[in-house]
DNA sequence: AACTAGCCCAACCGCGTATCC
DNA sequence: AGGATACGCGGTTGGGCTAGT
């Protein structure tokens, strides 16, 4: 048997949340720590389902949530992030610290996208709107060297990383790739990012799990003990420790 | 003043993955 | 090992608000 159902849907409050039941929830994780979605309503004695208790404090009561307008920079930082991870709005949220990816996605849909589209950028690929749908390329590919390697001979290939042709360099022109390698950016993280004596991918490193693009081996069989930069080579770029949040834009 | 259209955003829904039993 | 459930995420919806007519 597995576990038993998160909350029993016919006796759950739905739609807005009232100042009582936004009380009782700041005042239960204030006293007891968030988690345990699933017995936290009825512990707190909330008549809501766990799944909107955690939407409704992520999004909406954390303390460290930063209200109000969304800045210039955040604006051209969260279009960067965009063109380079796509719709990975908790990856993005992740780089703008008290912004959540429920109001980042609604930010980009209300007014980033008319933005890039009076810019006659495609929000979807960042590109000139006018371009042939040909070169249709919306996603980077984290492929591994060895595929590198073979759309070396594809040019029109994302994941080629010839220094001469890098299409992301291309499509953000003012976007600096040059990733600085640094620790982890977890403060109390006791352990960087590796994993029984090994480097992870970046593909890894961005949380994606047994992606057929990951890496890990490749990193593992080509670095050196006097090397602790051998990392992942995205988009022909040495990466080294491979923190993700430690990617600077500048 | 009444109506309509568009905007904004909180909340819900459905799905994929992780975890539990 | 495998089914059931929790969790987290991205997509979508719906209701409140505002500007325009």
């Amino acid at each position: 048997m597995g576990r038993s159902p998160c909350c029993e849907k016919a006796h759950t409050n739905k739609g807005a949340w009232t100042k009582e039941e936004d009380d009782r929830l700041i005042a239960y994780i204030r006293a007891h720590g968030e988690g345990c979605w699933r017995s936290l309503p009825k512990a707190a004695g909330l008549l809501r389902c766990g799944k909107s208790c955690r939407l409704r404090w992520i999004n909406y009561l954390r303390p460290d949530l930063k209200r109000g307008n969304f800045t210039e920079e955040e604006d051209e930082l969260i279009i960067k992030l965009h063109s380079l991870l796509g719709n990975k709005w908790s990856l993005i949220a992740g780089r703008l610290p008290g912004r959540t990816d429920n109001e980042i996605k609604n930010y980009w849909n209300t007014h980033i996208r008319r933005k890039l589209l009076n810019r006659g950028i495609d929000p979807a690929t960042h590109r000139p709107l006018n371009e042939p749908a040909a070169q249709d390329v919306t996603t980077i590919s984290f492929s591994g060297a060895k595929e590198e390697k073979e759309k070396m001979n594809n040019p029109s290939g994302f994941a080629n990383i010839d220094e001469k042709k890098n299409p992301v360099q291309e499509r953000c022109p003012d976007l600096n790739l040059d990733l600085r390698i640094s620790p982890p950016y977890h403060q109390s993280q006791p352990e960087p990012l590796r994993t029984g004596g090994r480097n992870l991918c970046f593909v890894c490193s961005l949380g994606v799990k047994n992606s057929k693009d990951c890496t890990c081996s490749i990193a593992t069989a080509g670095s050196s003990s006097s090397n602790s930069n051998s990392g992942y080579d995205f988009l022909g770029l040495k990466t080294g420790f491979l923190d993700y949040r430690s990617l600077e834009m500048k």
